[in-house]
DNA sequence: TGGGTGTTTGCGGAAACCCACAATGGTCAA
DNA sequence: TTGACCATTGTGGGTTTCCGCAAACACCCA
């Protein structure tokens, strides 16, 4: 995780890179340019934080498709676009295909500002609550199979002594298994584990 | 609720409307139309369920307001905005507002129709979530004031003793409470509470 | 004033849960 | 082969849950 929160700038005309670049500078905003959408696409992975602005139209590779290839391999920073020609439906697709804007040109300075902020900050909560689902999974993972089994059936409500009717095994067993579930998860009883595994299921609103 | 998805047409243009209806009824869409924004408005409750097509640019009340209102007043219905005015700017923020689609006019006929389509099985999807999530509030409400204060501490994994303690009340009393309360929850563990309730605080995404 | 509801409590017992101590057998890699 | 890890089981006993039966008290409404 790169720990400073950086706006990468992908545009394939200097003057605009340059022009974004030094308006975010003027705000204190790290950024980054990146000429081509290969070029960026050849070092982005899941690890960035910030968001990413991306001209629609350049040359090789069009920003949605960029954004596309960004998504298909884990990388989720909120991405702004920018566009010189108003097209409405592609900037419906893009939205519905989860870029957090979509901005024509020629841009308000203070706006473009106030967007990429918005856009870190919601990158900096979705990070955070990314992070917490990995330890989870971590600790999830720690779980030998059996353990996993078991888990299940302690999550669908089930008596210790089903379970063990179940599995056709002593109900000692399931107990000992239950114990050690509890102790690699860290909770405490069956609902902290309940609530804990709610947070994997469903996510919060956009 | 209205037991028929039906497509709500809201435009100040007769020809608009007519040619909006007709294209539904031939593709057995069912849809009603409305003249203008007050008109729908109402009408309009919390009850319906289909989508709504609004034009953006109709005399008194623009769509976005109109939008706004029905949002305001807890109709959750998807919307479909029509636009003959190309404007990015306002269809990225009807969209970021929750509008379900934001369409140029001239629009294709299939296309819109299924969007139309899409958006009927979205509420349909929408309304079947809300119903069992209503029916979980009324469960909720039956629940009398000590009842839901000895439900948040079961649900914080505590112990009768400690919840008895806390309350300064008999174990033998936490107890009763307890089981009324599986018993208006309709559920038969802690487990389940706490699972059912889950359903409450996070919503799948869009 | 009587009935309904909500909150409270006690007794006693069955069932389930939790755990320390102790132990067996299997797999897999060093 | 030996040690690490996993799954398994037993014993015995303390703790917690769950429930039927019984009852007291407060409050509100008819």
């Amino acid at each position: 995780m790169s720990s400073v929160a950086t706006t990468h700038i992908v545009d394939d005309d200097p003057a605009v890179r340059d022009a974004l670049q030094w308006l975010l500078q003027s705000r204190s905003v790290p950024s980054q340019t990146w000429a081509s959408p290969q070029e960026f696409l050849a070092f982005a992975g899941s690890d960035l934080c910030g968001c990413v602005l991306l001209d629609v139209r350049m040359p090789g590779m069009s920003g949605i498709e960029l954004f596309d290839r960004l998504r298909a391999r884990g990388c989720r920073l909120p991405v702004i676009f920018l566009t010189g020609h108003g097209d409405v439906p592609m900037a419906v697709q893009a939205l519905k295909d989860g870029a957090f804007d979509f901005v024509e040109k020629p841009y308000d300075d203070n706006a473009l500002v106030d967007k990429v902020l918005a856009a870190i900050a919601h990158d900096a909560q979705r990070s955070a609550r990314d992070g917490s689902v990995h330890a989870l999974r971590e600790r999830l993972a720690q779980l030998t199979r059996r353990e996993q089994e078991i888990m299940q059936r302690i999550l669908a409500g089930k008596l210790n002594k089903v379970i063990a009717d179940e599995l056709g095994i002593a109900m000692r067993t399931v107990e000992v298994h239950r114990s050690r579930i509890f102790d690699k998860m860290q909770v405490r009883s069956a609902v902290e584990l309940s609530q804990l595994l709610s947070l994997l299921g469903d996510k919060p609103e956009s």
